[in-house]
Parts: C-alpha cells; sequence; structure tokens
DNA sequence: GACTAATATGCATATACATGCATATATATA
DNA sequence: TATATATATGCATGTATATGCATATTAGTC
C-alpha cells in the first residue's frame, strides 16, 4: 500500500535519514550524527522506514548497514503523475518529456512565480 | 518552503480532498460527499491546504470553489528527483525520458517485483 | 568470562492534530 | 426583516507519535 508513505515522509527526522541514505548504505552511527535525535529515537525511525519499505538492512556483525529502497519512490511518483497535469498541461507527451529532460538536465527553475 | 508538503499530504481525508480536485474547481459541499469527515472537519482541511499552497478559493456569493495549484505538486517533484537514481540507474537522461514516456502512455507497470 | 561497542526497546512524557458538535458569519431570497 | 443556505470557527476530546532516558540485546575483544 501506498497509503502510508506520505505518513512515513511527514516526519522531518526521518526525511533527514532517508536523506543521509540517498548516496549508498550507512551504518546507524552514522546516520545519527546527521539526524540531529538521539541514537534510540534514530533506532525507532529506522525501524518505522524498514516497515514501510523505505530501507533494506544488511547486518554485518554488530553494525547494521541501511540502504534505500526504489519501491515507495516509485510509488510516489506514480502517484504524482495523476497531478502532473497540473504543469505540463499544455505540453504532449512527447513534448512533456523533452521539457522533463531539460528540466533534469539544468537544474535552473528553483525561483518561480508564488 | 517545500518542509511541510508531506506534513500536509500525510492526512488521508486531506488526500482525499486532494483528489476530489484533480479533475477542477468543487464548491465546498462536493467536496464534503466525498471526504468522509463532517462539513467543519473538510473546512479546516481546505483551510490548512490553502496555507500550505495547495489550493486557491474562488469565492461565488455564498459559495466558495477550491482548485489545485500546481506549485507543491512541482515542489514535491523537484524532491523526487533526488531519488530518481535509485530506479532509472542504469538509464542515461535521454533514455530515462524515452522510458518515462513509455511509462506514461501505458500505466502498465502495476505489478513489480516487491 | 569480563568488558566494550553498536543497535534496539520499554517506559514516561509532551505535543500535535483530526474530529464532531454547536455556533458564528456571510450571502441569498422571500 | 425574517429565513434559509453555504462555509468557517471555538471548544472539548481522543488518539497518535516523536523524543530522551535507562536498559536490554547482540557481537566483538581481551
Amino acid at each position: 500500500m501506498q497509503i502510508d508513505t506520505f505518513q512515513t515522509l511527514a516526519d522531518p527526522s526521518r526525511r533527514r535519514i532517508v536523506e543521509a541514505l540517498c548516496n549508498g548504505e550507512r551504518q546507524v552511527g552514522d546516520i545519527v550524527e546527521r539526524a540531529g535525535i538521539h541514537q534510540s529515537g534514530v533506532s525507532r525511525h529506522l525501524r518505522i522506514l524498514h516497515e514501510t519499505g523505505f530501507v533494506s538492512v544488511r547486518p554485518e556483525g554488530q553494525r547494521r548497514f541501511y540502504s534505500l529502497r526504489p519501491e515507495p519512490f516509485r510509488e510516489l511518483d506514480d502517484w504524482l503523475a495523476k497531478y502532473r497535469g497540473l504543469w505540463e498541461a499544455r505540453l504532449d507527451r512527447f513534448g512533456a518529456a523533452l521539457e522533463k529532460q531539460r528540466k533534469h538536465r539544468r537544474p535552473a527553475h528553483k525561483d518561480q512565480r508564488k
């Protein structure tokens, strides 16, 4: 279920943990330094992230290496697809793909009219 | 700030409201039917969605028509871009755009290995 | 076995927040 | 003005959950 994907990402500490993992697997102690909360909290968040499919674990002796799994992100992407029309409506699909490609190549669309 | 975009979407009632708006503007009473909660709750959720930039309002007499704004969805898309590598790593960027195009044309990728 | 290091968990607490009810506000209509 | 309709808000309540502390657990080292 994609149901609680948003719920999981709603917590800022959890997002920081996810971000800490975006460049590959890390052990818990490593994550604690970046999470800004107590080790016990990180451990609990990692449990939640594991239960919701965001991370997988690779035990190695006393350490546990956590890494991101693609599924929930893909789910998020699928959910979002429903709303892509909101900002790509005027483009046909091929054009939209090209537009997206341009955007990803140069991330120069930070400041949009708010 | 994209900070509380996830927080906003974490609530299922709010997601139902967003979904109810995905085909264009609706007045509150219309939304209430689909939200599964009391009108007062819908009203409050709409306030939150407005504060976080998800919706805009168009008053018309005693009614208020709400509709989706693209910005938060775009923010979500930008956030997600950081993690696209998780499931598109093996493709170069042009290939990724094509792949994405294929996926959007035929949404036939529901059942993936879990 | 004693000791240390890495990670997880029970407990207590504080806080956030979603909800319904009753009511307020605003607009239309008679 | 009186009344009805549409939407918003104050209040009270229940529930979820993030956090730290202390401790348990597991594994490595002497």
